[in-house]
DNA sequence: CAGCTACATTACCAAGTGATGACAGTTCCG
DNA sequence: CGGAACTGTCATCACTTGGTAATGTAGCTG
């Protein structure tokens, strides 16, 4: 999915270009007004997250002209004000929903989801590779050099997760939490034991190992 | 990052330390009202994730305290209640966000990195390098000349450390409260083999030493 | 330059961590 | 109700890790 972030703090700006690319997005960033508007007019792209205070053209204005040009993409609207009032206001600018700062990126990523699936569904990444490993979302399969591999429901989501993420170590934390939506520790290494289920389907029939642990951190997933 | 964090369920307080930890924070617990706001007080924290209800001194009272000091860091409150009036207090009393239990880690630490952020833009940082070494928090890998170096744990926070502090002097005492959590002298030479073995990896199969022994004092990692 | 101190290096071993196979409880079917 | 599929727990095994201690070396000081 294509997303377009006017923000101009950069730092914010990046840390929400990442999230979202790493969610599987790609992501374009303007830095005022100005060059948002710009940007938003060529209408490629399936979600605005507009900044509402921003140099050269506020946030308000730019959803207004885009609105009156025609464009109908979904914008989520990002304020520091918490007021009713500017809830309404972001509304009735032309906004599609409101998000206030300061906001969880969880929540953002949420959102935009969201928006974009009203208006486009399945404009969401249903495909993921890693090296020559593939997984379809939609038909929830997986191939490694073009073979497929059965996974259980479990195996899948930890697969998933690992792929949205490799390159980068996934903490046994995170594993817990976005894979098995425990906010504890269960105290038990279920966590390996399904790493090793994983490994004797995906890499032990390959011989080249792509899931590596990384002692004392979490696991890897690499080409 | 720093982050203080008064929680007084020792289970719970725990499990968030370890993610954050994980995250590439640094976490220190406070287990009560009181030792919180001690703590708290000395003002080295980036910031406070605080426990509405606590033993000895509730959270809303640890934070007036705190903001009547004239202390600006960023507050996160954690509460049991959900409604409305208990979020306005809890923002009343000073605090910056409020989060509802039971909330996701993943959304605690997005929170806690968006406060830490606001206040001080880069404070969150992914990637290190000095000279040409270079160390990728997230996939937790090091490099020297683009080739790459495989590190312990251990190894690996003590290298982080000394990058972090490039070009200053880094005593053993420094080394022992931030890399082993040490808060004594273990009477041993500890330190010595680590960087003994950090030596072995990252200085000496490139000929030009990096980590340089600074004799009375302790340690500097230059180019 | 002798002796002392601070640091370096090596080898060893106990504790810790992760891998795996077996099993048991659940759920989901027909 | 019976069985298959799935997922978690546990026990055990193997390997890694990191601390200790012994020994060696360099630098400082009087």
């Amino acid at each position: 999915m294509r997303v377009l972030i006017m923000e101009d703090d950069k730092t914010v700006a990046t840390f929400m270009a990442r999230g979202l690319k790493e969610a599987g997005h790609v992501c374009d960033l303007a830095h005022d007004g100005e060059e948002g508007l710009e940007m938003g007019r060529d209408g490629s792209y399936d979600v605005l997250v507009v900044d509402r205070m921003m140099p050269r053209r506020d946030g308000l204005s730019v959803i207004e002209t885009l609105r009156s040009d025609g464009d109908k993409t979904p914008i989520l609207i990002l304020s520091a004000l918490g007021e009713v009032d500017d809830r309404v206001d972001g509304l009735k600018s032309g906004a599609d929903d409101y998000l206030v700062k300061p906001y969880a990126f969880a929540e953002l990523l949420a959102r935009v989801e969201v928006l974009a699936r009203r208006r486009d569904p399945g404009a969401v990444q249903t495909k993921l590779s890693v090296g020559d490993l593939e997984m379809d979302l939609l038909a929830r399969t997986v191939k490694r050099d073009g073979e497929e591999i059965v996974l259980q429901p479990r195996e899948f989501r930890l697969l998933e997760f690992l792929m949205r993420h490799s390159g980068q170590v996934v903490t046994r934390t995170m594993l817990l939490e976005k894979v098995w939506d425990y906010h504890f520790d269960p105290q038990t290494n279920v966590i390996d034991v399904h790493i090793s289920r994983l490994r004797a389907k995906i890499d032990k029939p390959f011989g080249l190992s792509m899931l590596h642990t990384v002692r004392g951190a979490g696991y890897r997933l690499q080409a």
